[in-house]
DNA sequence: TCGTTGAGTAACAGCGCTGTCAGCCGGACG
DNA sequence: CGTCCGGCTGACAGCGCTGTTACTCAACGA
C-alpha cells in the first residue's frame, strides 16, 4: 500500500520527456511548448507527483523560507503578522518559519546570521522591538542577508521597512480628545524599546501645540505596553491636580489598565474620565466600555512585508524602500465630551 | 568578504579526516575516538562551520521539521501552543512549521497529506478541533503519517493523544460554586466541534447530580466560545424566570460576554451574579471584576505533544498513547457566596 | 601461532532536484 | 543555397550531506 513516492524520474519516465523539462514545467520556466507542458502535467497528476521540497532547497542553494523574528508579548498582535505573513507566502510558495526571541540576547544575532548559513531561511522579515535592534540590522546587512523591517524608525542602510503613521493617528487621537473638549490630557508612553511609542508621543505633542495647548505642561507617564504599567501610570495621572479629564494611553492594554485604576477610584468613564487605547485590539470592543481606540492594518502591514521581501529575494528590486500605511480612529463609548455626565 | 560557506569537506579536510567521520561526530554518533571528535570539532569552529540543512534532509530523507495545524481564533491559545512547541523544538533541534486553517475544508487533508508527501514535515501536531477532524486522521493514519493530537476525545486507532482533564475541572469549578451555595447555576457549552466543550458540560452534570442538584433541570445554553456567543445566552439565561445566580461559561471569552450583559442589565458581579469562566485567558485577569475560571496548562499540553511526537520520530515508542494533564482552578473576584451583597 | 573480533575510519553511491551547456530543428535572412 | 538565430529539449554534473559497505588494526583467545 505504502508505495515509493514518484519522483521527478517517474514523471519524465511517463511523459517520455527528460527530467529537466519536467523541471521546467513545473517551476514555470519559459521555452516549453504547451503540447509538452500539458503531456508534464498530465503525468504528474497521474502519477500523483509531488516535488520534494529538500531535493530543490539543495539543487537550488534556495530554501523557500523566510523567518519571521518577534519578541512581542500581545499574542492578538504577533498572529494577526503570522496571519499576514502567511497569506502572502501561501501565494508564493513559501514556508515560514516563526522565531520568537528576546531581543536583548546578542545571541539573537547568531540565531538569525545561522539560520541563514544552514540555509534554513532565504529571508527574515523582523517586527518591533526587533526591527529597532541595531546589532542585529548591521550583522545582516554585513551578512548580507535579505531583510525587510516592522518599524518606522529609521535603521542603518535604510533597509526596506513597513510601518504605520503612528504619529498622524496618535494626532488624530489627541485632536478628536481636544474637539470634545479636553484641555488637560494626560499621555501614557510606551515601551521605550519600541519605536511606535516615540511616534505616538509626537503625534500627541504635535496635536497640542497645534491647538495651542502646551505640549510641555501635558502630563505624561512612562510606561510598558502592559496592563499593570497603564494601570500604575493611571493611578499616577489620576493623582496629579488638576486632574487629568481624559487620559491616551498609547496601546490597549495601557488602556484596559487605567479603566481599572478608575474603576478602583470609582470614576466613571466616560463621564468623568475619557479613555482612549491604541491598536485595537480585540478586547478594547469587549471592554467596559468598550474602548476608543486605533485600529492599525498589521495584516497588511505584514503583507506588503512579506510581499516586499520576496520581491527582493527574487531579484525584483521595487524601487519603493519604505511603506507607511494608515491608522484608523476606531470611536466607542470610553471617551465624550469633557464634563459631560451621562 | 563574503567567502564561500565551509562544507563538510572542508571541516574533513581541515581536520585530516574523512567527511564521513566528521559526520558521525557531528550526529552524535558512537565509535569516534574522543581525540577525533575533539579534531573535527576544532576544525569546524574554526571554519564556523553550519552544517547545510537541505543536504541533510535529502540525504536522510528527514526534515527535522513538524507541523502545527491548528484553526483556533483565540489568539493566547494559539500562541501558548506555539510557545510550547518551539521550547522543544529548540532542544531537540527540530523546526516548527505553523499551519492554521480551516477545518471544514475537505482540502485541509491534502494540504497536510502534502506537506509530509513533500517532504516538508516528518510529523503534525494537532490541536482541537482539527485533532477532531475524523477524515484527517483516517487520512494520516492511512498514509502513514505520523501525528500527535491535542485532544480529549478518542479517535480513530489509537493515536497518541494529549490532553487536560476538563471534566475534573468542570466539576471541581461547579463544587467550587455549589460550596458557595449557589443551586440555581447557569451553564454556557463551548463550540460545539470541540471536545472539550462536550467534557466540560458532563463535569459541570457530574457535580450538579454528586450534590443531589437534577442535572436535567439545569438552565443551559449552547455557546461558541466567543464573546457574542457568551453574550447573547447570557441574556437568556438572565430573562429565565426563576434568574441563575450564577453562570459558568466554558471559556473565559464567554464569561467574558456574560459579564457584559450583567453590566447591561445592571446585574451586580459576584453580588447579585456570580460568573466564572475557563482556561485563565491574560484578560481574565484584568475583567471587571477579575473573573475565576480554570488554568490549563496549556504550553506544558504543547510540550509533552511535540516530545511525544519526535520520540515517535525517532522509533523510540514509549508505551504511553494517552497524557492527560490537570488544569487548576484560579479564584479571583467574580464568584461569591450566593445572596451576599458586598 | 593464527584466526577472530570489534572499534574506528574511509570510499563511494546516492538522495531528487536545478543549472549549465550543448544539440536539434525550422524559419528568416543575405 | 548557406548561415544564423531563437525556441525547444536533453545530457550531465553537481548541490552537501548520510547510509552502506568495506577496510585497517590492535586486542584477544584457542
Amino acid at each position: 500500500m505504502t508505495r515509493r513516492r514518484a519522483t521527478i524520474d517517474d514523471v519524465a519516465a511517463q511523459a517520455g520527456l527528460s527530467i529537466k523539462t519536467v523541471s521546467r514545467v513545473l517551476n514555470g520556466e519559459p521555452n516549453v511548448r504547451p503540447q509538452t507542458r500539458d503531456r508534464v502535467l498530465a503525468a504528474a497528476k497521474g502519477l500523483a507527483y509531488q516535488p520534494n521540497v529538500s531535493a530543490r532547497r539543495l539543487a537550488s542553494k534556495r530554501s523557500f523560507v523566510i523567518g519571521l523574528l518577534y519578541d512581542n508579548p500581545d499574542s492578538d498582535y504577533v498572529m494577526a503578522i503570522q496571519d499576514g505573513a502567511l497569506a502572502v507566502c501561501r501565494r508564493l510558495d513559501y514556508h515560514l518559519l516563526i522565531h520568537p526571541c528576546r531581543t536583548l540576547a546578542p545571541s539573537l544575532v547568531d540565531e538569525a546570521v545561522s539560520l541563514h548559513h544552514r540555509s534554513t531561511v532565504d529571508g527574515l522579515i523582523l517586527t518591533q522591538p526587533v526591527a529597532d535592534f541595531e546589532p542585529l540590522i548591521r550583522a545582516l546587512i554585513e551578512a548580507d542577508i535579505a531583510f525587510v523591517r516592522i518599524s518606522q524608525r529609521d535603521s542603518a542602510g535604510d533597509s526596506p521597512c513597513v510601518s504605520v503613521d503612528d504619529e498622524r493617528a496618535a494626532r488624530l487621537m489627541t485632536d478628536h480628545l481636544i474637539l470634545l473638549g479636553h484641555t488637560n490630557i494626560g499621555f501614557i508612553i510606551g515601551h521605550p524599546d519600541h519605536g511606535s511609542s516615540h511616534d505616538r508621543l509626537l503625534g500627541f505633542r504635535a496635536s497640542l501645540q497645534a491647538h495651542g495647548l502646551s505640549p510641555d505642561r501635558a502630563p505624561v507617564e512612562q510606561g510598558l505596553y502592559t496592563f499593570d504599567s497603564g494601570f500604575a501610570c493611571a493611578q499616577r495621572l489620576l493623582a496629579r491636580d488638576p486632574r487629568p479629564t481624559a487620559i491616551f494611553a498609547s496601546d490597549d492594554h495601557m488602556a484596559m489598565g487605567v479603566l481599572t485604576a478608575a474603576y478602583e477610584k470609582k470614576l466613571a468613564v466616560p463621564a468623568e474620565l475619557s479613555v482612549c487605547g491604541f491598536d485595537d485590539t480585540p478586547m478594547a470592543r469587549y471592554a467596559c466600555p468598550p474602548l476608543t481606540t486605533a485600529r492599525q492594518p498589521i495584516r497588511q502591514v505584514a503583507r506588503v512585508a512579506t510581499e516586499c521581501l520576496v520581491n527582493r529575494l527574487q531579484g525584483k528590486d521595487p524601487g519603493e524602500r519604505r511603506y507607511v500605511l494608515e491608522s484608523k480612529l476606531i470611536l466607542r463609548e470610553s471617551t465624550s465630551r469633557c464634563g459631560t455626565r451621562r
